[in-house]
DNA sequence: CGATAATTTGATTTTTCTCAAGACGCGTGG
DNA sequence: CCACGCGTCTTGAGAAAAATCAAATTATCG
């Protein structure tokens, strides 16, 4: 699905590595120091207009990208997992707010930094360009989840997309609340507890507790999705 | 809104210019060739699937950008408006489709071509990225606009949203149906007409045609949006 | 164990979709 | 110039989906 190739810079670095390894084109390799942060949950780890200082990695954790309308409603962009890069953005504002959904540790990079490296390095150059277009990649996604599709299609399609970025796929630990699940989808927290429990019903999904999800029919999830 | 420069080697060349001018790193400059062609209506310009070979950019006409799903449904991603560049993927495969909704000229540039002079110039590179990053922007805010937000508000962003790429802003002439516009907002062309009467009857726009929409009040539509 | 937050469930209202019919616009051919 | 046909758009009535309002239940944490 990813339009991004397996030796990319962002992808390969281990999660837990304080570094961004950085192939350039004769070979070698940069080393880029980035901070290890922690964030308490529900932490804001960059706001809606400020200055664009760093690049994120999610190291544990997870991460929420959103904007909030005047009226309080709250659109969520992406969930970004660990070993994800986020925050990267061309322009010189952040135009979502990025916030801790639990807990979480994260690499931040100088963006200065690694744009000077990127200017002189052909092939890092490209990265930046290939990280830019997977995020545009998922953006797409997103927006055809949100368009026509029913919360029964959203819910079950968001399910499978959890599972497929997790290690252990058959079993999914949501680190978010129905509430980031409802603006994440378009939907409300009651439409999303109420699909749930039909998925319950129909022994597509079981649910030993109400973050932890059991795909019992992978299939059937599927099949909702067009 | 837009993160790019206004110097963009895709916003400076004239939509009647055959050539893409680049600006290279010693400040030569070098021009691709790209080829002209035309499209009837609906025509396809490139397929969902089909290997990517050129970067687009309309000249005149109006393109749309859409997914299939299997039941019929359709999603647009984006219209794209003379002067305005598309199909430029990180990716080997068009994800989308795209078809011109009017009569159209296009301008095709190898991407081949355009990929290897980014990857020796510095300044093509960040502009190859600054492009999609726009594109980024777009998708976020198309997404935005498919989330929780009645018809009245998706109608009237859509409105706004023409206006502004258009020329002469008070009116705006759509070259895209109604059918076309639901499919991008996610709703119903009975919704989409329906929408527009109620925003004529309250004197925010006026339809001397049904394609033709006068803003008489724009701040009525502002208002609308959060 | 109690307080608080998160989730589920229920009843009702609102919004949008669906199905159906009618009106309009436009080009073609008589 | 008008009649006709066809595609597009609008309008209406009823059905379906999801939102809203409200309450009950379940988890979580000190």
């Amino acid at each position: 699905m990813t339009a991004v190739p397996s030796h990319s810079v962002f992808q390969r670095c281990d999660p837990d590595s304080t570094f961004i390894t950085v192939p350039t084109g004769d070979a070698r390799t940069f080393d880029l120091l980035g901070a290890r942060l922690d964030y308490e949950r529900n932490a804001e780890i960059y706001g809606e207009g400020e200055p664009v200082e760093f690049i994120c990695k999610v190291i544990s954790g997870a991460v929420r990208v959103s904007k909030l309308l005047e009226d309080g409603r709250r659109q969520i962009g992406a969930f970004h997992l660990p070993g994800e890069v986020f925050g990267l953005e061309a322009g010189a504002e952040h135009r979502f707010t990025a916030e801790a959904v639990t807990d979480s540790r994260i690499l931040l990079v100088q963006r200065a930094a690694f744009l000077a490296i990127a200017a002189r390095d052909a092939q890092v150059s490209r990265e930046l360009w290939e990280v830019t277009a997977r995020d545009l990649c998922r953006a797409q996604d997103h927006m055809l989840l949100l368009g026509r599709r029913t919360a029964l299609e959203k819910v079950a399609a968001f399910l499978l997309d959890m599972a497929a970025r997790t290690p252990a796929a058959a079993v999914v630990e949501l680190p978010m609340s129905r509430y980031d699940i409802a603006d994440y989808l378009g939907l409300t927290i009651e439409t999303v507890s109420r699909t749930l429990t039909v998925l319950e019903n129909r022994k597509a999904i079981a649910l030993p507790a109400s973050r932890r999800i059991v795909l019992a029919n992978p299939a059937a999830l599927r099949a909702l999705n067009a």
